[in-house]
DNA sequence: TCTTTCTTTTTACCTATGTTAAAAAATTAA
DNA sequence: TTAATTTTTTAACATAGGTAAAAAGAAAGA
C-alpha cells in the first residue's frame, strides 16, 4: 500500500486526510499466472496498482489476438473504457505472471476525487499520462514495417523483454508470430 | 465562448466563480485553411475548443504523413504529449477549413484547475475521455485489412466523409491512396 | 472561359508478410 | 530422467497492398 501512496506523492502531494481515506479504502488482491482479471463483456469495477507482475491487455478479434498494452510492476492500471463509463469491456486483461495489486473500486474513486482535491489532481494526471501513452502507442504502430516496429519495441520495452514471449510481443505488433521469428533470425 | 462553457457544464457543473475566471481568461483565435497550428519540434502551449471548422493531427514520417485524429467543431483539442509535457510536439497540426477557436494557456488550466475544484474535474474527466479515444483508436488500428478499417471508418466518422480528402482518410487509416481508390471501386 | 493545379482512378509490377504445416528447441510435469 | 506440453524456428506458397507513373476528373485562378 506504501508503494501506491508514494506513487500519488510523487505525481502530486496528499493531504493526510487524503492518505487516511485511501488507506481505509485500498484493498489487496493477488491473481495467478494465467488467470483472467477481467473479461471481454465483463464491466471492469476497480482499478488497480500493480506491486509485483505483469499483466496482458488483450483485444479477442477472430480468433486472433491483438495486445493493447502490457502493465508492470510500479505502475496503475484498469480497463479505462469500461471503467470510465462503467460499461461491458471489449477487451480481457490476463496476469501473465504471479501478480499482486492493490484495487480501488469505481465508487473508491469518485469519492476520493470529490472529497479530496488533491486525489483529484493526481487522478486528472493519471488519466492525461494515459492519453499520452496510448497517443504514443498510436505513432508507433505507424512507424514503418515490421523489423523496425520490433526494434522500436526492443528499445521501449527493454526490461520486459526477457518476461514475454515472442507469440505475445507478436501480438502487440500486430504481426505474426513467424514474421517475428524471421526478423529474430535476420537482424 | 458560451459554446465551450456549455460543453463544460455539460460534463459536470462550474461554480459562477469558475466561469467568472474561464472567462476572463479564454481568447478567441481563427486559423485559414491549410495554416499550420503547432508544428512538429513546437511546445504547444494551448488547448483548443473549436468552435468551426476542422483540424488534421499528424506524424510526418519518412515523406509520408500519418494521421492521428481528425477534431471538428464542438470538441476540445490540444497536442496532448506536448501540452501535459510542455515539450517540442512530435505531431503537426493543421486546419482543413477555415476554423475558429477558443483557446486557454497551458498556465490557464493549471491555475484554474488548482484553484477551482469543480474545473479541475472537468479537466480530469476530459483526459480519461482522451485517452479512452486514443484506446479506441489503437483498437480499431488492429481491425482487420484496409477494407474493413474504411468500412468502419465510413460508420465512425459518417459525418466527416464528404469533408475530408480521399488522401487524407487514406492517411489516418495507415493505407496508400490507391489502396483506398480500390476500395472504393470494388465495394 | 481557358489554364493551371490538385485530387482521384487506373494499370502494371513487386515485395513484405500472412498462412499452413512440420521440425526443432525449450520448458514444465511426472 | 523421461515424457508431455509449450514455444520457437524453418520451409513453401499465396496474396494484400505498396510504389511509380500516367490518365482522367474536379477545383481554383486568371
Amino acid at each position: 500500500m506504501d508503494a501506491f501512496i508514494n506513487y500519488c506523492n510523487k505525481i502530486s502531494p496528499l493531504t493526510a486526510e487524503a492518505i487516511e481515506e485511501l488507506s481505509s479504502r485500498i484493498k489487496s488482491k493477488t491473481f495467478k499466472k494465467g488467470q483472467v482479471i477481467n473479461k471481454e463483456g465483463q464491466i471492469c469495477r476497480n482499478f488497480f496498482f500493480i506491486n509485483k507482475g505483469l499483466v496482458k491487455h488483450y483485444y479477442p478479434y477472430k480468433g486472433r489476438i491483438f495486445i493493447i498494452r502490457f502493465f508492470s510492476e510500479n505502475n496503475v492500471f484498469t480497463v479505462l473504457d469500461s471503467f470510465i463509463q462503467q460499461a461491458p469491456a471489449v477487451f480481457t486483461t490476463i496476469a501473465l505472471e504471479d501478480t499482486e495489486t492493490m484495487q480501488l473500486t469505481y465508487n473508491d474513486i469518485q469519492e476520493l476525487c470529490k472529497r479530496h482535491h488533491c486525489f483529484e489532481t493526481i487522478i486528472r494526471k493519471i488519466f492525461g499520462m494515459a492519453a499520452v501513452i496510448n497517443l504514443k502507442r498510436i505513432k508507433e504502430m505507424f512507424d514503418g514495417d515490421a523489423t523496425e516496429l520490433y526494434k522500436n519495441f526492443e528499445i521501449e520495452n527493454h526490461h520486459l523483454l526477457q518476461r514475454i514471449s515472442l507469440g505475445d510481443i507478436a501480438s502487440y505488433l500486430g504481426i505474426s508470430q513467424v514474421t517475428l521469428s524471421r526478423i529474430r533470425a535476420n537482424p
